[in-house]
RNA sequence: CGGGGUGUAGCAUAAUGGUAGUGUACGCGGUUUGGGACCGUGAGGCCCGGGUUCGAUUCCCGGCUCCCCGACCA
């Protein structure tokens, strides 16, 4: 980000592919009124605006959810220490971040408040909900019947992460997260890739960010999951964004916490399980993907607000011209299904135009004394910032028109720069150089064994993101490290 | 948690061991309105604690904050 003194007025000059991206990303934040920091330790404030992009993201997933059966629920925020317990590898993922609920009240010792009721057990804030969930699970399921168990909650959680970013990893964030319970591994398997599948959708289609869908490696899947799979983002910046998961569980979390049922047979099984999960890291992920120098740029179809209408006029005689007209344009975009937004403050119209635009908002229409009289009005898009002039009767055609192939142009834009910056590499020399050089995403063999990734991140700060399914899984070669058998090409990237 | 930097008004910044200035944003009055309007006017500020000093926003020490790099990570 750069500033600049212009007419005693700062600007952001906003410079996406400098190396002060995460700077940059910040400002927008804030010029988009999204969010800002609180007092709270790497915790967010999201503003009104930034939240409705959140409440779109929510409406689009719960409608697939329940499509597919899935029920929302809620459980407790608080977790018993001795349930993260149970789960060796699930502990040991999370131990090092986790914030500890240890005394349940305040009391007054010279003059200040002191923690006091010292809790025998003590509780940790959720950082994921599956040991509180599943040892619901094992209440609720008894019999074949109980299944398939499908359920799903909205709801906060704490990870103590070292180091926050706004969006990408804050100490408290927001998410779904959803938890299953199958009576056949096949059944889970295919639940799980259902649902990474309804993540594709969102983001691809709704987002306009293209993706690299995959399994992760052993060192990076989920801790307790017998595999992860994940979508994986790129920025503009060449770094990658994990974007949301979705697990396989196996059996690991059934066997610890007694998820069983009797089947037809009247044999004890072992539930098959998934969890998957989406954040508010998204939103991050759409403001890093789109966003330009003059702002937030929002795919139609997630904007909290698809088009904003000027009316323009200086006497009191335009004024009522205009905003007639003005009425009409809401009223008939608005039964055509439009989120639209009047703004009709005081205020000069250039002003509003820069505010907008910063908000992201797909289409501005702009309507003055000129456009009454000439039965037309101006249509100016964010994206390539064209203006148009149209005819009245064309209107709600136009407009629907054009953010129909917004959306597109927004996930085709995407899908070539990842392209563009997806480097195949078959030397070790040259993926160095391509990481430091140009950066984005390097498809390479690698084998199996763990020494290998952890070195080549040691060495590059390049992790892997993922197995594409796409010409990854089970694409052999010889190892981009150790040259030994590779029974995968991988998918290697600096990432957030 | 290690290394580096930072902290002055809502935001962005300046100067200063002795009354802290500017831009923007905000309030009020007026004139304006097709790409960040103008005039007048008003309100608003030195991260916290200690030390040195007649006097500290400034110097010193400690703490905290936020940012950057690393480790960690959705």
């Amino acid at each position: 980000m750069k500033k600049e003194q212009e007419n005693n007025s700062v600007n952001f000059v906003i410079t996406p592919r400098n190396e002060d991206f995460s700077q940059w990303y910040l400002d927008v934040i804030k010029a988009g009124d999204l969010a800002e920091g609180s007092p709270v330790r790497g915790c967010m404030v999201i503003k009104p605006y930034g939240y409705a992009i959140w409440e779109n993201i929510q409406k689009f997933l719960d409608n697939e959810f329940k499509k597919r059966g899935t029920q929302n629920a809620y459980f407790p925020l608080l977790i018993p220490k001795s349930f993260l317990e149970k789960e060796a590898e699930h502990v040991e993922g999370f131990a090092k971040e986790c914030a500890v609920v240890t005394h349940h009240r305040l009391e007054e010792k010279d003059g200040k408040l002191v923690p006091a009721g010292e809790l025998e057990e003590p509780f940790v804030i959720r950082p994921t909900s599956e040991t509180i969930i599943y040892d619901t699970f094992s209440n609720w399921i008894q019999s074949y019947r109980d299944l398939p168990l499908l359920i799903n909650q909205w709801a906060n959680v704490m990870r103590w992460e070292m180091r926050t970013r706004p969006f990408l990893r804050t100490t408290e964030f927001l998410w779904q997260e959803g938890h299953t319970a199958h009576s056949s591994k096949e059944e889970a398997d295919n639940k799980a890739l259902e649902m990474l599948e309804v993540y594709r959708d969102l983001v691809e289609n709704h987002l306009g960010i293209s993706l690299v869908l995959g399994r992760k490696t052993e060192s990076e899947k989920f801790a307790g999951a017998d595999y992860t799979t994940t979508i994986e983002a790129m920025m503009q910046d060449g770094k990658a964004l994990q974007s949301g998961t979705s697990h396989m569980l196996g059996q690991n979390f059934s066997k610890s916490f007694d998820v069983s049922y009797l089947d037809e047979n009247q044999e004890r099984q072992f539930v098959w399980q998934t969890s998957w999960g989406l954040s508010t890291r998204i939103i991050g992920a759409l403001i890093m993907s789109h966003s330009d120098d003059k702002g937030l740029v929002l795919p139609p179809k997630i904007a909290p607000i698809q088009v904003v209408v000027i009316p323009i006029f200086g006497s009191e005689e335009d004024k009522s011209l205009v905003m007639e007209k003005v009425a009409k344009v809401k009223e008939e975009l608005e039964s055509a299904g439009i989120s639209l937004k009047v703004d009709d403050r005081e205020g000069r119209p250039g002003f509003k135009y820069f505010e907008w635009e910063r908000k992201g908002v797909p289409l501005r229409v702009e309507v003055g004394p000129k456009d009454v009289a000439k039965g037309s009005v101006v249509v100016v898009d964010r994206l390539q910032g064209e203006k148009t002039f149209v005819e009245d009767k064309d209107l709600s055609s136009f407009i629907q028109d054009s953010l129909d192939k917004m959306q597109n142009l927004l996930l085709a834009n995407s899908k070539k720069f990842r392209e563009e910056n997806t480097r195949e590499v078959s030397d070790y020399g040259e993926f160095k150089n391509v990481i430091s050089e140009k950066g984005g995403f390097i498809f390479a063999h690698l084998c199996l064994d763990r020494d290998c990734e952890k070195k080549i991140k040691e060495d590059t700060n390049a992790s892997t993101r993922c197995i594409p399914f796409e010409g990854g899984l089970g694409n052999k070669g010889t190892c981009i490290y150790c040259g030994k058998d590779a029974p995968n090409k991988v998918l290697f990237a600096k990432a957030y």
